[in-house]
DNA sequence: GCCAACGTTGGC
DNA sequence: GCCAACGTTGGC
């Protein structure tokens, strides 16, 4: 089982609209990184949703409900199915995770730019830890 | 709104 | 193959 962390602009594609959609294709991921990501993840991973822009927080936990396959509108990149898992308790701020040293070689700080990227398991259930005791 | 960091493109 | 120029992301 892996973790993974994705990003979206909540003004774009927020997760309120994933629970509201049941399911998404996370699709328009247009970095090679992200890409090969993409081709690693299986069906029942699962990821956090990070949204970017002014609110630079985790929101909550999906799921990777189909593995990889190619884009239909542009065959080059990958395109997966996710599934809302359960919103956090309290979001987890950015900030708290610059801030927690248990964090410090998290992908989210030192490639701020890559918008699918791993998480190590520890870092997962450290999130999720945090994000319950508020 | 600015800009640092990073990725991509294309001339050489 | 190098790297300057340019474009994009996303935090501040």
């Amino acid at each position: 089982m892996n973790y993974w962390l994705l990003k979206t602009e909540p003004f774009t594609y927020s997760w309120n609209d994933l629970v509201r959609d049941k399911k998404s294709v996370w699709d328009g991921i247009r970095n090679y990184q992200a890409r090969n990501y993409m081709a690693e993840m299986k069906k029942g991973d699962l990821a956090l949703i990070y949204h970017t822009g002014s609110a630079k927080e985790v929101v909550g936990i999906a799921r990777i409900s189909k593995a990889a396959w190619p884009d239909p509108a542009d065959k080059e990149w990958n395109v997966v199915e996710v599934t809302p898992v359960n919103k956090l308790k309290n979001p987890v701020p950015l900030s708290v995770i610059k801030s927690n040293m248990a964090f410090t070689d998290m992908v989210l700080l030192k490639n701020s730019r890559l918008s699918v990227q791993p998480v190590m398991r520890a870092e997962f259930d450290r999130i999720v830890a945090i994000s319950e005791n508020k």
